[in-house]
Parts: C-alpha cells; sequence; structure tokens
DNA sequence: AGCACGCCGACT
DNA sequence: GTCGGCGTGCTC
C-alpha cells in the first residue's frame, strides 16, 4: 500500500507537519512529491502537497487522499528542498514556504455547497422553497437567507449534503480556434452547396482555402474575412468548419515590439569585471560576485553577456531586479537580447498573467526570467546564473510571512546548481560589502563611469540658511536658478522628493496639537484629493477638522511637503514648465509607468517629480540637472539602517543626472548639512561611507557586526503585551549565551496599531546555535496554550523593518 | 484555520 | 425541554 506524507493548507502552528494519507490504486504511479493533492481533512476537503511517498505509516486509520491536482509536480525536489531551509531560517510554516514558491493562482479556494441527496418533497417548506427547483445551494446564499440551521436539521436527516469543493484560484486561458474540416477536393462542392446569399460564409470558405495556416483564432479569422461570429457559426454547424479550444498565454507584452540588441564592446574595466564570472560559469562552479560599480557604469551589460554565456551552455538565467514595474526600461533591454527566451515577473501583472509566466519557465519555453524578490523561486532546473540586480534595495526582503531575502535565496539556490550569483550595485548594503571585505564574496568594481563621463557635481544646501535669509519656499535659492536656467536650455530637471501626497500631518499653531489616529499611535496624513486625514496603518480616515480640537483655534497648519504640493508649487512659480509627477498615486493604473516615462522620455516635459520610484533605472540623456528637495525625511526614522538607506538613495538619484554627452549638476537640500551620509553622498564616496558606517554599527553591535532577531508582540491590553514580552525576553536571555545583547522589552517604534499595542525584544547576536530552536519553542508555547486569542508574537529573523 | 463536540443560560 | 452562545481539542 502506498502512502504519501502531504503538508496540508492551514497555515497554523499545530498543522504545520506532515499527515499520511493512502493513495487509491488509480492513481498509484502517478502521485509524485511536488504535487498538489486534494485531501479530506477532518469534516472538510483541503489543498495539500506531497512531499514523500512510503510504503506505509505510524498512523493506523489512515483516509486516502481524494484525487491530484497537477499532472507534474509544481515542486521538484530542489525546490521541497529549498522549502524545508525556508521553514528553518525564517520560521514559518511549510504550507507558507510552499505558496511564496507559487505563483498566486496556485492558491487553493474553497466553496461549500449544500446538495440535495434524494426528493426535495421530504424537506421543510422553507427549504425546499429556497432550493427553488435547484440541485444546489452555496453556503454564503444560505448564510445570507440565514438558514443555515435548518439546513443543519436536513443534513442530519440526510436530505442534504454538505460538499465541499477545492478550486485553483487561476484558471488557464483558453482560445477558440477554428479549422477547416474539408479536404480542398470537398471545399468546392462544399461553396456550391452554399446557398447564393450565403455570401459571408462563402468569403471565409475562400480566405481559408487561400490562407497558410490551418487553424486559427475565431477573433483573428473573423477580423481577416471580415465575418462575424453567426457566419462561423452556421459553417460550423454545417460541418464545414471545426473548433477547438486550445490553451493559450496572457503575454502582457504582447503589443510590443523589441529592438533585437546585440551585445556591446566592453570596456576594459567591464572586461576586468566579468573575467571572473565567466570562469565561474566556464566551470560549474558556485561563487557569489559583488559587481560593486559607480552609476552609469555598464553593470547592465556585464549581466547581459554573463547570461549570454549561461545560454550557450544551455542553461538557465534569473535577473531580480528591485521592482520591474518600475523600471521598464530594464524590461526593454533584457527582452531586446534574448527576445522571447525571456519571462518577466512582476507585481503589475495580473494574476493569469504571472500564472502563464511561470508555466512558460515550468515548460522550458524560456531561459532567463527577469523579475522582482519572488522569481528568485522560478522553477528552472539547470540553472546557471543568478543575478542581483541593486542588489542593496530593502525590498529584497519579504515582510510578511516567510520573512526571506532575496540574496539569501539565491546564494542557497546557486549553491544547488554550482553557479554564480551576482550582486550588482552603485552603493552596495554594508552587510554585502562587508562579506567582500572578508572575501566571502569577490569583488569585482567598475569604478569609472563608461565613455569616462563625470560624476555629477553636486551641491549642498542648508536650508536653514534659506530660511534664515527669509526663503520660506521649498526651493532654495540655488536650486530654483539652476531650473530656470535648465528650462530656458531646453534641458531636464529631475527632482526629487520621498514622500508621496501633500503635506504629512497638520497640526494647531496655538496649542501644538498634531490629529493623530485615535487607533494607533501615529500622525494621520492629510490626503488633498479628498480633503481627509488618513492613518497608514490601519486605514482610519476622517475630514480635516476646520477647527482646533483641542483648544478651538482656527489657526490649523499642514506641516510637511509631498510630491502633490510640490507640484501645485511649481504651477505657481514656474507655470510654464512642464511637469509630469510620478508616485504610487499616479503610477497606480497598468501601464501609466511607462507612459509618463515615455512622455518625459520624448521631451513632452521638462521636469520629472517624483518619489523613490525615480531613483533607479532612470537613463535619459537630456537630465542634467537632479535636486533632492529634502534629504533629511529619512534619515530620522528610528532605524539603525536609516544613514545607509539616505546615503544610498542620495547616490542614487544623482546618478540620474549627465549620463550621457551633457555635465550633469546635483542639488541637495537638507536641515541637516553636517551628516556624514548627506557629506559624503554629495561626494559620492562610498569608501568613506562605508568606513564610517561600519564605524557607527561596530559602536552600536549592530549588523554585519551582529545578526539580529526580533520578537514583536502585541495585544489589545498594555499590561498583557509588556508582560509577555518581559516573560519571553527572560526565557530567551536565560537560553543564550552571553555573547549575545538582549535589548527589551521595549515598546515598539509604533507603540499602538489598530488598537493593539505592540512591544518587542531585539536579540543582537553572534553566533547562537539554538536561538532558532529557542525562538521555535516560543512562538509554540504562546500560540499553543493560547488561552487568549488576542495574544500575538511574531519573529523576525534578520529584521529590515523595526517597526 | 475550521469545524464538531460539549456544556451552560434564555427562550418557544 | 430546545436553541445557540463560545471554550476546547482535533484534523492522517
Amino acid at each position: 500500500m502506498q502512502v504519501a506524507s502531504v503538508i496540508v493548507d492551514v497555515a497554523a502552528m499545530q498543522t504545520d507537519r506532515a499527515f499520511d494519507y493512502t493513495i487509491p490504486e488509480k492513481w498509484t504511479g502517478m502521485i509524485q512529491p511536488g504535487m498538489r493533492v486534494v485531501v479530506p481533512f477532518g469534516p472538510r476537503k483541503i489543498q495539500g502537497f506531497v512531499t514523500e511517498l512510503k510504503s506505509g505509516s505510524n498512523v493506523k486509520k489512515l483516509k486516502s487522499l481524494v484525487e491530484p491536482m497537477d499532472l507534474v509536480p509544481v515542486l521538484n525536489s530542489e525546490l521541497l528542498e529549498l522549502a524545508d531551509w525556508l521553514t528553518e531560517t525564517t520560521l514559518c510554516f511549510k504550507i507558507s514556504a510552499y505558496q511564496a514558491m507559487l505563483p498566486a493562482a496556485m492558491k487553493a479556494k474553497y466553496e461549500k455547497i449544500f446538495r440535495l441527496r434524494g426528493e426535495e418533497e421530504l424537506l421543510n417548506e422553507e427549504i425546499a422553497a429556497f432550493f427553488n427547483k435547484r440541485a444546489e445551494l452555496t453556503w454564503d446564499e444560505a448564510a445570507k437567507a440565514g438558514v443555515l440551521s435548518s439546513l443543519r436539521q436536513e443534513i442530519k436527516a440526510d436530505r442534504i449534503e454538505l460538499i465541499y469543493k477545492v478550486k485553483s484560484r487561476g484558471q488557464k486561458k483558453n482560445i477558440r480556434m477554428i479549422g477547416l474540416s474539408l479536404s480542398p477536393e470537398e471545399l468546392s462542392a462544399g461553396l456550391d452547396s452554399l446557398p447564393a446569399n450565403a455570401q459571408k460564409q462563402k468569403d471565409v470558405l475562400n480566405y481559408l482555402a487561400r490562407s497558410e495556416t490551418s487553424l486559427l483564432s475565431a477573433k483573428e479569422l473573423m477580423d481577416r474575412a471580415g465575418a462575424g461570429s453567426s457566419t462561423l457559426k452556421s459553417l460550423i454547424e454545417k460541418g464545414f468548419l471545426f473548433e477547438r479550444q486550445q490553451e493559450m498565454y496572457r503575454d502582457p507584452y504582447e503589443d510590443r515590439e523589441f529592438e533585437q540588441t546585440q551585445p556591446l564592446p566592453l570596456t576594459d574595466q567591464q572586461q576586468g569585471a566579468i573575467a571572473p564570472v565567466l570562469g565561474a560559469i566556464e566551470e560549474n562552479r558556485h561563487e557569489t560576485f559583488l559587481l560593486y560599480g559607480v552609476t552609469g557604469s555598464g553593470k547592465t551589460e556585464i549581466y547581459l553577456q554573463s547570461i549570454q554565456r549561461v545560454l550557450e551552455k544551455d542553461k538557465e538565467a534569473i535577473v531580480l531586479v528591485p521592482e520591474i514595474s518600475l523600471t521598464p526600461q530594464m524590461v526593454h533591454r533584457f527582452k531586446g537580447r534574448f527576445g522571447d527566451d525571456v519571462a518577466v515577473l512582476h507585481s503589475g501583472l495580473s494574476i493569469g498573467e504571472k500564472y502563464d509566466e511561470w508555466r512558460k519557465i515550468q515548460r522550458k519555453e524560456v531561459k532567463v526570467v527577469v523579475g522582482a524578490r519572488s522569481a528568485v523561486f522560478a522553477p528552472f532546473e539547470n540553472l546557471g546564473i543568478i543575478i542581483i540586480d541593486e542588489e542593496h534595495e530593502t525590498s529584497y526582503k519579504q515582510e510578511e510571512n516567510p520573512r526571506y531575502h532575496a540574496r539569501e535565496t539565491a546564494i542557497k539556490r546557486a549553491d544547488f546548481y554550482h553557479c554564480p550569483v551576482i550582486l550588482g550595485s552603485a552603493t552596495p548594503s554594508l552587510e554585502s560589502f562587508a562579506r567582500a571585505q572578508k572575501g566571502v564574496y569577490q569583488l569585482l568594481t567598475l569604478p569609472k563611469r563608461m565613455n569616462n563621463q563625470q560624476l555629477p557635481d553636486v551641491e549642498i544646501i542648508d536650508m536653514r540658511e534659506e530660511l534664515r535669509s527669509g526663503n520660506r519656499s521649498m526651493f532654495s535659492h540655488a536650486l530654483f536658478d539652476k531650473l530656470t536656467d535648465r528650462l530656458e536650455k531646453g534641458e531636464q530637471t529631475v527632482l526629487f522628493l520621498n514622500r508621496r501626497g501633500h503635506s504629512s500631518f497638520i497640526m494647531c499653531r496655538d496649542c501644538g496639537y498634531v490629529a493623530g489616529c485615535p487607533h494607533c499611535d501615529i500622525s494621520l496624513t492629510y490626503h488633498r484629493q479628498s480633503h481627509r486625514m488618513k492613518c497608514h496603518y490601519c486605514g482610519f480616515e476622517e475630514l480635516v477638522p476646520s477647527k482646533c480640537p483641542e483648544c478651538n483655534s482656527e489657526h490649523i497648519r499642514y506641516f510637511g511637503t509631498g510630491t502633490q504640493k510640490v507640484e501645485d508649487e511649481l504651477g505657481k512659480l514656474l507655470p510654464h514648465a512642464k511637469v509630469v509627477r510620478m508616485d504610487v498615486d499616479t503610477t497606480s493604473r497598468k501601464g501609466a509607468h511607462e507612459k509618463l516615462l515615455r512622455q518625459f522620455e520624448e521631451g513632452k516635459a521638462d521636469i520629472l517629480l517624483g518619489t523613490q520610484m525615480i531613483a533607479k533605472g532612470l537613463d535619459f540623456p537630456n537630465i542634467t540637472l537632479v535636486g533632492v528637495l529634502s534629504a533629511d525625511t529619512m534619515l530620522h526614522i528610528p532605524d539603525f539602517r536609516s544613514s545607509e538607506k539616505t546615503f544610498q538613495l542620495l547616490t542614487q538619484v544623482s546618478g540620474r543626472a549627465g549620463r550621457h554627452h551633457l555635465q550633469g549638476e546635483v542639488v541637495i537640500q537638507t536641515y541637516t548639512p553636517e551628516h556624514y551620509s548627506i557629506q559624503l553622498a554629495g561626494k559620492q564616496d562610498y569608501d568613506q561611507f562605508y568606513n564610517q558606517e561600519m564605524m557607527m554599527r561596530k559602536l552600536g553591535n549592530y549588523p554585519p557586526f551582529y545578526y539580529l532577531a526580533l520578537v514583536t508582540v502585541s495585544h489589545e491590553d498594555v499590561m498583557t503585551a509588556s508582560g509577555v514580552t518581559e516573560k519571553i525576553t527572560q526565557y530567551i536571555q536565560s537560553r543564550v549565551s552571553n555573547q549575545a545583547i538582549i535589548l527589551g522589552p521595549v515598546a515598539s517604534p509604533i507603540p499602538r496599531i489598530n488598537d493593539r499595542y505592540r512591544y518587542q525584544c531585539l536579540i543582537k547576536y553572534k553566533r547562537e546555535p539554538k536561538l532558532h530552536e529557542i525562538l521555535k519553542t516560543v512562538m509554540e508555547h504562546y500560540t499553543k496554550q493560547q488561552k487568549d486569542k488576542n495574544l500575538q508574537v511574531a519573529v523576525d529573523v534578520n529584521p529590515f523593518i523595526m517597526m
């Protein structure tokens, strides 16, 4: 008797283990590890993943699995193993790991249906009327009508049964194909048999007779032969044509042409950098390279040519980019070089589109994947290289379970396939650079820009001085002068501001009252479109008060500046300048991002104003000025990485200027010009910044000198939250070595979200082999004896967001 | 997680 | 006496 071990689709501590099922005879040999199956679980039916086949089980009474959901495994043995590793390192449930590795379309949907068993005359009248001659009724319908309890009785009396259905979320898309079912000889007879007035039908037959393809889509046929669907229908009824459903891919780049590009000759410095990578590819050797190249130094060409070599060896490549919809230029470069061999996976695609791209990978119809974080799980089986562009980006860390980091995951996979990883950045994360210094990664450097173009001149403006000299606007004199100068010359400017919306918060000028969220300890954000105050954490919103709720004063002031406000201001100051604004609000619609960029590229705008998303990948020759309106916004968030983030962002943004023939200039406005991350970003001196920041990290016992683990406890009651955190802290304290540093219990940086109080405990450690086990025990303890359902305990190993 | 089972208070 | 509230414990 064959038995399948199954991980069921229930994300809970108690069900986070394999359950055994017998395999019905008709499925033996067909069911394999890595397949999704439908299994009975308690009274219901749910989805599960087969992890192992066995010849028996320790469990006495086994149920048998219902049916497979796949013809071939969706997870191969490597990915199953990777899931084990993810589970261990991030302390997540196995099912969460599996789900993270697959497109959302494969997540199960459940449906409950009441079905009549026999004759409905036996039912009570109310129910009979409700079924109204139908044999089935959904649970939701019944719940809405409030007949659940009567239905329960009918179930007890065996007159109705409750059926649990498991469905996949995404569907394959089918297309209707039409073909000619007549041979050439039969055709003329067929044409003659048609009535004289059936001209359209004749047109269709004639078109198909002349056409070279024997099968084409109904839509295309109708277009080309100028016929309607009724024409086709009658021809099919007459047996002249046949129709067939054919599976098709939704192609998000369908109507886009990609110009074929050829490898560019490499400069000496590129040559030097790529050689070790090619060596590793040649020798099938796993090695991690940190490609540290200043902005505009030609990293992408190195990626492209490394991939080229990998493809020549008939292997596959994964390219991770921070968020691809944000860099359409990147997609262009890969599709341009590798054409149809490229699949693209990013958050802008629909569930169905992602599913289709995933299937192309699984069926080996593509060899290169370009995508955001989750593309690291692309189901290739012969990987030749993994490339992570902008490796310092924090979006590579997933902030929900499984809390994995794409960089570590990539290295793990590459190790399995004995292939290299390239981490590319102009401003490497301290962790990576430190590893390169230690020789864990091999450092490759591109210190010069292509064509030896100078890095832009950077001017740092002290906005306190501006204020003192009476300039209360958001533009310093220097920036404004340069801006008008570029407008006159017809050159383009990029203005960067790290905050969307209008103003960040409102304050009463008389009493200092700041509008805060009643459910969270955070100030509300003003949104001009709706003229409302919104909480970005719990969704609370209210109208902007006209009077101060505390002191009744009418002197309400809007503080902070968002992109919207800057746009308004530009309209007033430079009414002739054409401005393109790019932030989450203007790019949420599909394709909007590309459209705005194209406008700017084609010179239809003078100024590109935007948030973070314009910091990366923009490469337009006519940009000669970059203005950073407020460099400090990131600096003051309570996070040990705030200096690093500030430095990286400023350097990236500055890199947008003067990438081609025109020399670029950068103006950075700040209230803290003396801060080293701003000073050194101004000088574009990464090495100096690295040294300085490493010193700070060493002093603060932060990464890369220490690893971190963060335990966050939340509860409606402050005392419970702090009390539990206290206990957890003590427990951990007593079990780790005295090398570990434990901070806590303390209130989280945001002490309350959604009426729940939040406390945390931060563990800094160098080597604690038992720590994962300890943390697991903590989680188990507080989820099992869940007397208090409201208590939440979350663990983040290597946290990036400390809130 | 969901669902059943089981034990207590408020109704036809 | 029954309906339904939610505390408890299990799911191969």
